[in-house]
DNA sequence: ACGAGACTAGACAGGTCTGTCTGCTATCGT
DNA sequence: ACGATAGCAGACAGACCTGTCTAGTCTCGT
């Protein structure tokens, strides 16, 4: 009963302790109002490990929404293995966000709030790009394989639900937003695929 | 032609060009990136006058914020007042929110904006609560007057679609999204008044 | 056993931020 | 004419933030 398998039981490393205490800590309060100092301290990791690995704030920055982007897409896909039926597979998306605005600790999107506080051109507007980029691709094949006739619109219409959903559990605290986005997507499904 | 009319001619009040000044850059670059040496430099004012009419950074915030939310009143309503048409004026919201977007120095929704980078319970969550609870209310009245059998339910709907629309605006930097809105909006509003 | 690499603790430098304080000037009402 | 009010200019204090550096410890592969 001492040490099992090193790999299971070992004190993860300084970078994915650095990786969580950033992501709970920048997601929470912004990214602008936590210090450096409040992420060791809750990594529990000497600052110097912080910028060998990282190289600066930006970086541990994009790090994070890079995280949160890798996250965004395994939990949204593996949401929509429970459904078989292509039309749910679409409306699965807002079950999915539902679940997630839910979520006592839900703040709205990470790369939205990210770009709201940092000045352009840089790589928080990169990795937000592509993750609205990727959001929108998956709209698309969603609502193609749905039998949509021009699925790049009906894509776009369900861009608008979907952001407008997140912004709604963010403000309101409550996944109301989302179910009505969901009820909004089913009409246009059903109007798009006549 | 020296001084004509005093009121008119004569140069604003500090008060008055701190706001202007506050309201340009918070908005276009954040709160927090934006400090008050910046603001005074261009109010062409001095600090010490921002501290003895304001008080605190965070007061400025709040009254640019307050500005924000007045202003917004008054261009949504003056906008509403070309259309006679009941269902024509709901729908003119999301006209006034097409032009606004498709402005060149449109930034999202200042209230989601600055909420996303303060810490919440502060004043900037009341204004921004403030703001949210008056469109709602706008929603829904328009919704009665248009005809709506339920005006509450169409008033959650009709959130959905302008945030919706304020976020793709932003990221998107075109007024797709709000047209989108408005078209949706046209479906719900017809589903609604069967 | 031992050397390399990873990590820790914390001092330190340089910059920036908010907010205060001291003088000085101009304008306006009476 | 003159006092009150509003405003300007800038130095200054104190806090905080990013990033660097030194020095010591721990662990692991060989």
């Amino acid at each position: 009963m001492s040490a099992a398998s090193p790999s299971t039981t070992r004190k993860p490393s300084a970078r994915d302790r650095l990786l969580a205490a950033a992501d709970e800590l920048f997601y929470a309060e912004g990214i602008h109002t936590v210090g450096i100092d409040r992420v060791i301290e809750r990594a529990g990791v000497a600052k110097a490990s912080l910028y060998s690995t990282f190289g600066s704030k930006e970086e541990l920055v994009r790090a994070y929404l890079e995280g949160r982007h890798a996250l965004r897409r395994t939990r949204l896909l593996a949401g929509l293995e429970r459904y078989d039926d292509p039309r749910d597979r679409l409306l699965g998306v807002f079950e999915v966000l539902a679940e997630l605005t839910g979520t006592p600790g839900f703040r709205g999107c990470p790369f939205y709030n990210a770009s709201a506080e940092s000045t352009p051109g840089g790589a928080i507007e990169l990795v937000s790009n592509a993750n609205r980029a990727w959001t929108r691709g998956l709209f698309f094949e969603l609502a193609r394989d749905a039998g949509a006739k021009d699925p790049a619109t009906l894509a776009d219409q369900l861009v608008v639900l979907y952001d407008g959903a997140s912004v709604g559990g963010r403000m309101d605290k409550d996944s109301k937003a989302a179910l009505m986005a969901r009820d909004i997507a089913t009409m246009l499904l059903a109007t798009a695929t006549l």
